[in-house]
DNA sequence: CAGACGGGGTCAACACTGTGGACTGCCCCG
DNA sequence: CGGGGCAGTCCACAGTGTTGACCCCGTCTG
């Protein structure tokens, strides 16, 4: 419980919440400003570019952290339900605000960042079989489809249907890729 | 084969052009105006905002047209195997553009649309087993994550894998939504 | 044939964007 | 006490999408 805050982090905290909401483009340094209560140029001295601060503000691994524990049982299954489970608003917003922002090549890298450490790296080495790689890599494409038509599209019949249903149907898809391919 | 094209032709072919290259806020009116040999105003004027000029010039349904026909057996190999074959630059262009201007509301319908003519339709009244519609929805989701990390992100592994095996893992993890569920 | 009409085209302006430079005031260190 | 740096302010710039007033020219009407 922080009483007073530092100018810049009461900047960094306007961004967040406009970002997550505006996202980029629809939120302007000097509605950043004006929320935390400062100079337009303020916001550029301190953190060097609306991009910059952009990245400093939002983080995914934070809001994704650790999903992919757990037996690779089911694993796909409780995948989804993470995702789509209690505090999905502040995921989807987050994922949303990066997508869309993803002409900068610092948002490109930073989306790259997260799936290596949140799907490559933790999974390629528990993955049986050959690829691990390239399936870890694949079972992070799902999510981020997932994500797409749930957060970004707002795909009417999926942001409203029984999450459980979800979780088991796309669930058995993600899993698909964490089994061994069965091979032909 | 059109000699002469109208003002308003050569409009959208530079937005198109432009669009495809370098995004929705990446290229400006005047740009357009520009390669156009135009004054700016007059876009405008024909297409009524930029928003409209972008809706009327990019199309995904021409690019992503029926990859979802054929014998569901092997459809997801299949499936992949379109999207990253021959004029995928172009399919990732326009699917790019779209996704990151997707703060427009029409844009979003737009994309909606799509992915109901192209998978929803088509896939929905074959898919074999139960809950087919949100099965046909999920397997436009797995499309979709894949083109964001080809596409959107550059995922460099995703986009320089052997397309055959891509086509074949990925393939096989879209097949488990086209088969009907094998259930516990 | 004269005149109104309308659509394509041009120009200048508006409100807004991100950003940089010059400037002031303050606090801490020597 | 002097000075250096840093937070903060103000103004200006170039660029954005968009609008309104204006013009020109071909067509249709009286």
């Amino acid at each position: 419980m922080t009483v007073t805050l530092t100018t810049r982090e009461a900047i960094a905290r306007a961004a967040g919440q406009l970002f997550e909401q505006h996202g980029y483009t629809g939120t302007s340094v000097r509605a950043v400003a004006a929320e935390a209560g400062v100079d337009p140029a303020l916001v550029i001295r301190h953190f060097g570019s609306k991009e910059k601060l952009f990245l400093d503000t939002m983080d995914l691994q934070g809001h994704f952290g650790g999903a992919t524990l757990g037996p690779l049982d089911e694993l796909g299954e409780r995948l989804v339900a993470t995702l789509i489970g209690p505090g999905r608003d502040v995921r989807f917003s987050a994922y949303r605000a990066m997508v869309r922002a993803s002409d900068s090549e610092l948002v490109r890298a930073r989306l790259l960042d997260a799936l290596e450490e949140m799907f490559v790296g933790p999974l390629t080495p528990r993955l049986p079989g050959p690829d691990a790689e390239l399936r870890a890599r694949l079972i992070g494409a799902q999510v981020a489809g997932l994500l797409d038509q749930m957060s970004l599209v707002e795909d009417p019949v999926l942001v409203s249907v029984d999450p459980a249903l979800l979780a088991r149907t796309y669930g058995a898809a993600i899993q698909a890729l964490v089994d061994p391919p069965s091979h032909a």
